[in-house]
DNA sequence: AGATGGGGCCCA
DNA sequence: GGGCCCCATCTC
């Protein structure tokens, strides 16, 4: 007898383990590791993993496995042991990691009814209950308790008449398509028609169709080239001449695009001489990990090409990772362009159904190339030959939800398992990987000049505190100014980024000074414009614009800070004539529309592009000779010791959108410090001195690359729980690692109250503390109690990439 | 997580 | 003694 063991759907400490399964007899051919599986759980179904099979169990009762819900396993053993691994650094619990690794469509969705037991049941029953179980045998819980009435369905239920029915489904199926074939012959058809009534002109007419075009063909279609209806198709079904199925489809989210092919560019000099030990290592399978560090625009998109067309000619598959925010159609083109239909893409924009059919095509092996978002590095190939991430410093590669991991050491994980290269790819390598490099544990490959011979941008510095002293209140510089008038009479496109982060427009009172918080969060409310409402960015908490202060009663209320909304009007006013594209949440939260945006400014139909972030990358169009930012520091003064590694990271990304092609580009740096190095070596697009500059600080301050993070955080409604809480893990901390580890805390989390719960916050920096991951399960263990009730939580982010 | 079932408490 | 709520315990 085969026992299988199985990972539960049930996310929780005590069922964080395997428990054995009996496999039926008539399923033992098709479960094997890595299949899901409905398995009863308690009185309930559940979905669990299965993740070995067996001979024997310590245990002499064992329950039988319900069903098998694939086929084929979703997981392989190589995702498998990934799974184990993940579980391992990041403290999750297994299924979390497991889920993790397959798309949203795969996560069971759980229904509980309350269904008759027999035919007669429904006789025997309360005339009440009967009422609500005429025509149907099945009630849902939920329609169950909305009916009221608890006991007298308590009262069926112990008699036996009703009983509570399970069911674990898939959350998503497959696409299918209604298909029409002939069930005959051509001759037995050409009898068929003669016995068709000369009446029946619908059935006449579709019968003559699949005389001349006998193969199948979607309903739809054959409806519309007979102009008949289903009705005649279902007479001819009955009548046994035709059959109707149901074809599996994908859904193809780029449906209806073109792409046109395109071949390798030739390579400049630089760019050969980085490639070259890199397809050295795809062909000798040897797992190295490169640092490809390139200037913005120096073509590191067409290395990643060209090594994934050499991946593809070895016969092996690629995996090529881009930052959510830079998955733009412009990038999936360029891979489509040159890898057409061997593309798989995968990110947020999908919806779930399309994601699944993505994933379907990577894990039956009919693509050759995934590029997507984090999630991407999970894609079930067999046989990696190169994982790509792009924009390797992006912080949106570590999951901030459990499991939080982070892409890029899933990345070399996977390459050590497939036994192939690595490739990070950055304008502005994270501190930890350019100090991994300079150490040598990281291949260096370096591009220092930009294509098409263009030069970088010459970057001005403008000191808005200077403005302010000659009088200039506006956003814009008297530099900026000048220099979007010179674009707009020249007929050059202009960016202009605003730099959202920690720089909402919160409302504040003149007259007594107060500002308007979130009931439930310590953060100030963001006021937005198109429905003149306020709202809170981490709860999502609404409410009205008030039309006088709250506290005192004073008319003078009004909001502050710049949004982009805020500069499209003033731009409006200052450059009547400027033809203007925003792009921000508000303008690219439909399907699409972002791509839309894009597309009218590269066909010129605006001058000035105003966005924040999500136009920071990626984008690369010829006619940009005038980046300006509009003020750099808004992130710089944000509670978190990757501040200006972040700054200088997004002003030189930032730059280098200017003067890509054969124009010079120009950019014009607005900012209140502009004596700050992170402003100053942006600016000078100066990496390897920022680098110098912040490695200090970070030793001098015992950061990361010189030391490790670990974070626990605390959350819990009641604010002296949440300080107490946080105390006795600090000390147990304290008394328990290294005298070398250096343990922060309790202190109040930067954003100190969310949802109306405390946070309070414990770090841990150290260099090697072999039992830490041991120390932070016990305090999992310790207070599991009190987090199963859900009043308390504890969060533990090893490595965290925010602080917040 | 979610169901169960025992213990404690109130009531007739 | 019966009904109800709370909380610890168990789930192969």
């Amino acid at each position: 007898m085969s026992i299988a063991s199985v990972i539960v759907d049930v996310p929780a400490k005590q069922t964080d383990r395997e428990f054995d399964y009996l496999i039926p007899d008539k399923w033992k051919s098709i479960i094997r590791p890595g299949i899901r599986v409905v398995v009863p759980f308690g009185p309930r179904m559940v979905q669990g993993f299965v993740t070995g099979i067996k001979e024997s169990s310590d245990l002499k009762k064992l329950r039988e496995i319900k069903e098998p819900m694939d086929l084929e396993p979703v997981l392989n053993d190589e995702l498998l042991q990934l799974g184990d691994w993940m579980t391992e650094q990041t403290l999750s619990f297994k299924v979390s990691a497991l889920q993790a690794m397959l798309p949203a469509a795969m996560k069971a969705k759980y229904e509980k009814n309350v269904e008759l037991t027999d035919l007669t049941s429904f006789d025997r029953m309360h005339e009440d209950v009967r009422s609500l179980f005429k025509h149907r045998k099945t009630l849902t819980w939920k329609e169950m308790l909305e009916a009221g009435k608890p006991s007298l369905f308590h009262k069926e239920l112990q008699n036996g008449n009703l009983e509570v029915v399970y069911y674990v489904k898939n959350r998503l199926n497959k696409k299918t398509v209604r298909h029409v074939k002939p069930l005959l012959s051509t001759e037995e058809l050409s009898e068929a028609l003669d016995s068709l009534s000369a009446s029946a002109k619908k059935q006449r007419q579709i019968v003559e169709h699949f005389l001349h075009a006998p193969e199948s063909v979607s309903l739809k279609n054959l409806l519309e080239i007979v102009h008949s209806s289903a009705a005649a198709v279902k007479a001819l079904v009955e009548k046994g001449i035709l059959a109707e199925y149901d074809e599996e489809i994908y859904r193809d989210p780029y449906e209806n695009r073109s792409f046109e092919e395109t071949s390798a560019f030739r390579l400049t000099d630089e760019q050969a001489a980085a490639l070259g030990p890199i397809n050295a290592a795809v062909d000798a399978e040897r797992n190295d990990i490169f640092l490809l560090y390139g200037i913005t625009g120096s073509g590191k998109t067409e290395i990643y090409l060209q090594a994934i067309d050499k991946v593809i000619q070895n016969g092996k598959e690629a995996i090529m990772l881009v930052p959510e925010i830079s998955l733009t159609p412009q990038t999936v083109k360029r891979f489509k362009e040159r890898f057409g239909n061997q593309v798989a893409v995968l990110h947020s924009g999908l919806s779930v159904g399309e994601k699944y059919d993505e994933w379907r095509k990577i894990h039956r092996q009919e693509v050759k190339v995934v590029v997507g978002a984090r999630s991407a590095v999970f894609a079930p190939f067999q046989n990696i030959g190169l994982i790509v991430i792009d924009e390797e410093h992006e912080g949106s590669y570590k999951q901030e939800e459990p499991p939080r991991y982070h892409a890029r050491d899933i990345a070399i994980q996977r390459g050590l398992s497939h036994s192939c290269p690595v490739i990070l790819g950055s304008a502005t390598p994270s501190l930890e990987s350019f100090a991994r490099a300079q150490k040598g544990v990281y291949k260096l490959l370096s591009l220092t000049k930009r294509m098409n011979n263009s030069t970088l941008p010459s970057v001005e510095i403008v000191d808005m505190r200077e403005e302010l002293r000659t009088g200039n209140r506006s956003m814009f510089s008297e530099k900026l100014f000048a220099k979007l008038e010179d674009r707009l009479t020249k007929g050059e496109q202009t960016v202009l980024f605003l730099n959202k982060r920690g720089h909402s427009s919160f409302v504040m009172c003149r007259s007594c000074g107060v500002v308007i918080n979130c009931p439930d969060c310590d953060i100030s409310l963001t006021y937005h414009r198109s429905n003149h409402s306020l709202k809170c960015h981490y709860c999502g908490h609404e409410e009205g614009m008030p039309p006088v202060c709250p506290e005192c009663g004073s008319d003078h209320i009004r909001f502050f800070g710049t949004g982009t909304q805020k500069v499209e009007e003033e731009l409006g006013k200052i450059l009547p004539n400027a033809r203007v594209i925003r792009m921000d949440v508000d303008t690219t939260s439909k399907k699409g529309s972002h791509e839309l945006l894009l597309n009218a400014f590269q066909e010129g139909k605006a001058d000035i592009l105003l966005g924040t972030q999500m136009i920071a990358k990626g984008l690369d169009f010829p006619n940009i000779t005038l980046v300006g930012v509009l003020s750099a520091d808004t992130m710089l003064h944000l509670p978190d010791f990757r501040a200006s590694e972040k700054t200088f990271q997004l002003l030189t990304q930032v730059s280098g959108r200017a003067g890509r092609h054969q124009l010079k580009g120009e950019v014009v740096i607005q900012t209140y410090t502009p004596e700050h190095y992170s402003i100053e070596l942006a600016a000078r697009q100066d990496f390897d001195t920022f680098f110098e500059k912040e490695m200090e600080i970070r030793r001098l301050n015992h950061y990361p690359p010189y030391f490790y993070l670990a974070l626990v955080t605390v959350f819990h409604e009641d604010l002296i729980k949440t300080v107490s809480v946080t105390e006795k893990i600090t000390k147990y901390l304290r008394s328990n690692l290294s005298r070398q580890a250096i343990i922060l805390g309790p202190v109040a989390s930067p954003l100190s109250r969310v949802k109306n719960r405390y946070r309070y916050q414990c770090l841990i920096k150290y260099k090697r503390e072999p039992g830490l991951n041991a120390l932070l399960k016990n305090i999992i263990n310790n207070f599991q109690q009190e987090t199963a009730k859900g009043q308390l939580q504890i969060a533990i982010d090893l490595n965290p990439q925010m602080m917040m």
